[in-house]
DNA sequence: TCTTAACCGAGACGGTACGTCGCGTCTTTTG
DNA sequence: CAAAAGACGCGACGTACCGTCTCGGTTAAGA
């Protein structure tokens, strides 16, 4: 019997290549901001060549979007406690992500996808999917503990737009910190309002 | 009695030329929204030459500000009718401008201001005010609407992130317009909790 | 046998955009002079791209250089005939050189290399090579002749001195040509004093 | 009797003003060379206005020009001594004054005047004139110690080519100094054959 | 002495060229 | 045949000077 590759197997160098040029644009997106993430620094960075790097990533948008992704750690929801305390937390370590200064880029760098601008509609396409699971992935922890909150029907959207929806405010607007007191008034006004 | 200047006057050519650059910025942000606000653009549309636009902007930062300034009508404080209607009226205002497009585009670019990137100490300075500026523009209807329905110490910028903040969030991360019933829920929420 | 590329083989792109550029820096050389022979021309006239070009040629110093090396034909040294006349011959076809157009001109920016201005040390180390290049390029059929006109050791340099140097003088300085009893006497003088 | 001014007084501010551009053209001339001699460097560094600099000096060129000549004193002629010690002291000054570096950035620019590049008639004419001139300042000396060398007829511009030229050649060509010996030899052949 | 015209500084203006950077496409050669 | 290496055309950048021009303020000449 020969040594005949599976089927679905892939060829190695491209996962090798695809993560060594993922981790260059991390640290650089890490160290200079979304500035730094330069095709010509990741490619010199990674020692991968110009059209390797095109192959894994047709724009150098969905390369910045990987890396983002890579650097936004999901949220864990908090599972124990009474329902008001693991809402709060929740809101908190939210506040806490998105002051971060990678969180920070990223917010504004995905609120900016598909404004005017002209990619093609295949890259329109794919960023689009990219904010949509990003989305979920922060929807997810909310989904879990307003479960458990509210009884019935918990509209997670209006609840996120009024949990987080200042948080951003804060973030982007006024550019504060949302401290625990402002926190637990928000949780507090909404779980007031059922 | 001589015919003598006023002392004040300045040469008039400052003036062509900042508005022939100004409104040739606007209109091409417009119609290709930041992406398209570029130097080589904006001067061969406007007829100005290369140097005497970085005489007026030192900045293409500086430029695309003065444009996105140009292009945001401040909101008008609804001044009749019942408190509870007025602050509707303007939460309303504010969504819809939210939505339009060259608001869009600025919201998220004014949010950028000053994440990463390395302009330079002035330039970082004079974006911070123009940036406030603009905050304070979008915060004075709301003091005066909430003057009126508020006794006591109302807390502007806490009142702020509860009603825009919301807005915020339907706009940048789910990418829905906040209709009229969102907003009354926002309003009533509000008001029910002081 | 396999259709094995010859190993030392380059880019074919190379050669073909390098000769585009110095035939349109030679052209522009010839037609406008030393002023006409721009980056922006050069580009534009030879379909080169800047970046391209700029590969090629560091600085716009070298890429004139070149276009001289191209314009500047060397001499050949005459062989037979007596070696009064042997010499009076090269001396004639070195006047003629000099008073052409475009030697006058390489002479002069030749002459100008690093004098003042302060280009960085490898330009200039460059360019100080290229002047030694061409310099040997035109002592070269002196040695030739002077070996076989003078026995013994022939101070070349002194030679050349004594017999181009006039030469220069009256193109670059009294603006007259060295006509054909001008650079007999000089031969003449030159041969009775050794 | 009034103290009426002599008619071909001139406005004393006009003379002023040419001696502060001047000044600081050739200051700046012999801090960095030709490529510092900008019309902006001048005017900031001298405190006089652009136009009025315009109103003196056409052009850069002929600041330029202007600038040369206060650089370049003229040669005094030996008075005393045998005749050919005189003319050995002759040279000897002029190689000196060759090497130093103002003198040769301005041989070579004098020597670039009307080489192609396309000024105006009017400024060719200007130029070819102070050409002219500058010869003619270092050609006196030459006549002045030639007429006594020499009896009868001295043919003062083929004894210059002869003189001068080979220092020239050094200067500009080899890049090495004329030493005592050199000139000697120059000065002792040329005596030789008249 | 008092105008008044010339001269002046300051600097805006339209240009041209510069040298740099990054892009996305491409070709060639190596493992 | 993927990958490295990197050339290529392109478009925009920000800078440096140019020569022309408009502006008020100052100052010297002449009525």
């Amino acid at each position: 019997m020969t040594t005949q590759q599976v089927p679905g197997r892939r060829d190695p160098r491209l996962d090798r290549s695809r993560s060594a040029i993922l981790s260059a644009a991390v640290a650089l997106l890490a160290e200079g901001g979304v500035r730094a993430v330069t095709i010509e620094a990741v490619t010199s960075r990674s020692g991968v060549a110009r059209s390797t790097l095109y192959r894994h990533f047709p724009t150098s948008t969905e390369l910045l979007a990987a890396a983002f992704q890579e650097l936004l750690p999901p949220l864990d929801p908090p599972v124990d406690g009474a329902p008001r305390d693991r809402l709060l937390r929740l809101v908190l370590a939210q506040a806490a992500q998105i002051e971060g200064a990678p969180s920070m880029a990223a917010l504004v760098w995905m609120a900016a996808i598909g404004l005017s601008g002209t990619p093609d509609e295949g890259e329109r396409t794919r960023l689009a999917a990219l904010r949509e699971h990003v989305v979920d992935t922060y929807r997810r922890p909310f989904d879990a503990v307003l479960a458990d909150c509210l009884p019935g029907d918990p509209d997670v959207d209006f609840a996120a737009a009024r949990l987080v929806g200042p948080l951003l405010f804060n973030a982007l607007i006024l550019r504060r910190p949302s401290d625990e007191s402002f926190c637990a008034r928000l949780v507090d006004d909404f779980l007031a309002r059922r």
